[in-house]
DNA sequence: CTGTTAGCGCGTTCAC
DNA sequence: GTGAACGCGCTAACAG
């Protein structure tokens, strides 16, 4: 049995109330007397009962974080960076995966709250089952907003509009894009905004013919894949010129179809990803991409769950396009 | 206030004992009660809080997992797997970092401990500071031992030299090797794995000469880009015709280095990784590799943490080689 | 079969 | 400045 509270004050000659405020640095102890405590403290390794002081003080100092796949590297990161912030903080972290099942997401999301946590941080995959599940808990969702909760986000729509707008600036036309699943608003936002922009050149340039290919699928690396070779299987007169993708996984599961059929990067096809994962500047070639600032993202999201003040509503990010080689002017025919 | 067991008691017109033992589908409560407690709970909406189950208990229903690096997409692949395998046994998982610091890792496991988990998964770096920390809960490491806890792992030494055996047979005999960090047992035992087969080899065939280049680093893409241009920055009849890694990323660090140089795979180089985690297939080329039975793993680990049996002191997987397209005979001079 | 009660370990009044 | 006592929500042992 680990030594208790208790222990501490009989072996110290004091009361249960007097080592309890050692403990909580009470100023209101005497010296003499608060060296004894902590001397004995040490002396038989006393650990006060995070269950009973849980209890007693009705709030735990864990978090929960909810992503939909811990294995995709965006949110392996956010994991780390959540993981890091919280226990420099003092507290735990609990972590749940939803596997992109709204079903899950609200089992799991229950089984969270009924360990009542600080604080939750959430990355949602619908809202219909959420809605009104969390009540009395702190919690900010990232990426996708859930009513009356605070949202930290970057502005998919202009991430989608700065990767459009770079492939039109080199001279591409005829362009394809690779969406995620069009049940997220994260993948929705970032096509539009994409769209948008495509719609705009379309404006100015009247003479021109520009006409986006989309496909939709997952966000991991496969679907990428599997997509490309959709979007690539063309003849050389209508295969785009340049893709962009919602993920940076779905990027490399293009680079990777590129590969299989022949194709150069970025001289037959320029490729653009989205999040700036670590893996992004280490494929061959490295991925020109828009960026997520997911440090930002983490400590503002940290802030909300954790600080004093009142949330504000949403926090919105800028993305950036981050240039590196894999995007070039289109071929010549 | 959420409404406690005492809410539900006063409600239903019966004792607290009561509803404590319907909680517990005690068998011992008449059928008309229990309905009527039931009704009650869910129509006020009772959740039983989980502290004072656990205060009560003295046990809480959550494992801690301690892993050197969330990034790491085999650590990634892991963490996935155990959070499954408990939530579908009602437990949650308690996520700690380390970044391969074993003073963090004293701190992380600490606090860990003050939480009484259920049970512990740890991937260690060090051993000399956490040996004797840990005792009274349940425990089991992953790839490393630690003095009196039991071990998941596959057969580091064998994955080296199955990956030796592989390269050697293709022709190879200027061979590379790019290792882990020397301070953890793992990378020392691939290597050691690695070596002996090309010992066996040098007196089988005393003819031939055969001299491992070995570099060392950590186990992230960084350093395999860093160690692989090393390696590769060498006149032509020095350098290696085919480099083994310590762990995938550093394969995939590889094959950015390589490309960078000029060099091609598997036509100049020959490259064989260690994992098999989920993007060594999507690669280019795709990678062979020796392959962790990543889901065998969690269950053993799993299953010991939960399980009422004794635990063993070590099971140890055995790994396979899975043959892709970074691999060929050496170029011919 | 059900009600009552004593703690689990802790923090916090309220006396002194 | 310090000690005694209560209660956080729950389970288990004991009565009835």
């Amino acid at each position: 049995m680990n030594p208790t509270i208790k222990d501490v004050a009989q072996r110290a000659g004091v009361s249960v109330g007097t080592v309890s405020r050692v403990l909580a640095k009470n100023k209101t102890v005497s010296e003499d007397i608060r060296a004894k405590v902590e001397a004995t403290i040490e002396a038989i390794g006393y650990r006060p009962n995070i269950l009973g002081r849980s209890l007693r003080l009705n709030k735990t100092d864990i978090i929960g974080l909810v992503v939909p796949d811990i294995t995709n590297p965006f949110f392996a990161e956010l994991a780390k960076h959540v993981e890091m912030l919280a226990s420099a903080e003092g507290y735990s972290v609990l972590l749940a995966n939803t596997h992109d099942d709204p079903e899950a997401e609200k089992q799991q999301i229950e089984t969270l709250l009924g360990r009542l946590p600080a604080g939750l941080i959430l990355v949602p995959v619908s809202n219909s089952l959420v809605d009104g599940l969390i009540s009395g808990t702190r919690t900010v969702t990232i990426d996708r907003p859930l009513s009356g909760h605070a949202l930290v986000a970057v502005d998919n729509r202009e991430g989608g509009y700065l990767a459009a707008d770079h492939l039109l600036a080199l001279g591409h036309r005829r362009i394809g894009y690779i969406s995620g699943p069009n049940s997220t608003d994260v993948s929705a936002e970032r096509r539009e905004g994409f769209l948008r922009r495509l719609d705009e050149f379309r404006e100015t340039n009247p003479g021109e013919y520009v006409a986006p290919q989309v496909v939709e699928g997952h966000f991991d690396y496969r679907s990428g894949e599997e997509l490309g070779k959709k979007l690539l299987t063309q003849a050389d007169a209508t295969r785009p010129t340049a893709i962009a993708t919602a993920s940076d996984q779905q990027a490399i599961g293009l680079l990777r179809a590129a590969g299989d059929m022949g194709l150069r990067v970025p001289t037959d096809l320029s490729i653009v990803g989205f999040d700036d994962i670590p893996l992004a500047s280490l494929v061959l070639p490295r991925l020109t991409t828009i960026r997520q600032p997911i440090a930002e993202i983490t400590r503002l999201a940290l802030e909300g769950v954790l600080g004093s003040h009142a949330l504000q509503e949403e926090y919105k990010l800028r993305p950036v396009l981050i240039e590196r080689g894999s995007c070039a002017a289109p071929p010549v025919p």
